[in-house]
DNA sequence: TTCGGAGTTGCAGAACTCTTCAACTCGGGG
DNA sequence: CCCCGAGTTGAAGAGTTCTGCAACTCCGAA
């Protein structure tokens, strides 16, 4: 293995750190969908969300296959779900925390 | 809220993004540690160290106090934990699915 | 076979992120 | 009081990533 394991995690973690990668990652959580239904639930140009799934493939958090006409993509492991999930969690934990902080500067001097 | 859930949570994973803010926050689960610890461990110029702990520390995934005269750094929220835990799953899924494909290619006609 | 819809690809400029250097603050000793 | 170690901050240049445009491929219907 010639890359560092934190490394790829890096990169991993980059490749989700973009709006409309996050969105679609939500979206394929409850199953494969055309690209067609992305494009009318994501107002992004045709070009950009394709350059976004192809980000997506090539770091292997989705697949995609043809099925007749459309192009298809689907998460390539439910593991993708946790994570979401965990970033869900984190983000509440974040921001009740700063509520908090924000409680504590009000009541006590600074 | 002015800023789309979605777009929090993408600049959350973006602040991931970063092999010495992933290395930090490993060295960080189990539990607070000074800068000299980290900067030992890390490989990194101190005012790098700096910056990207300065990255984690506005975006609230992590907290800093002084003590004495060292500054510690510690996680703000345990699910940090759970996050770095589901990102290695998915990389392990990711990895066996390739070779699985590979193994495909192998033995089908491509 | 030709057309049109569905996606993808290549590219260039704008926008952002990284790294490093130098200058700085802050809290103990001596 | 002055200095030193410990960190932080600001800024600039190099390097990446993002977006949108235009040109392209591919399948299915007429």
């Amino acid at each position: 293995m010639s890359v560092p394991l934190y490394q790829a995690k890096a990169e991993m973690f980059r490749t989700l750190g973009h709006p409309v990668r996050i969105r679609v990652l939500e979206l394929l959580q409850d199953g494969p969908k055309p690209v067609r239904d992305l494009l009318a639930e994501i107002d992004v140009e045709a070009s950009n969300l394709s350059q976004q799934l192809a980000v997506l493939r090539r770091a292997g958090i989705v697949v995609s296959f043809r099925e007749g006409a459309l192009v298809m993509y689907a998460l390539s492991t439910p593991d993708v779900a946790d994570l979401l999930a965990a970033g869900r969690r984190i983000l509440g934990a974040v921001l009740t925390d700063r509520d908090g902080l924000l409680v504590e500067l009000r009541t006590h001097r600074t």
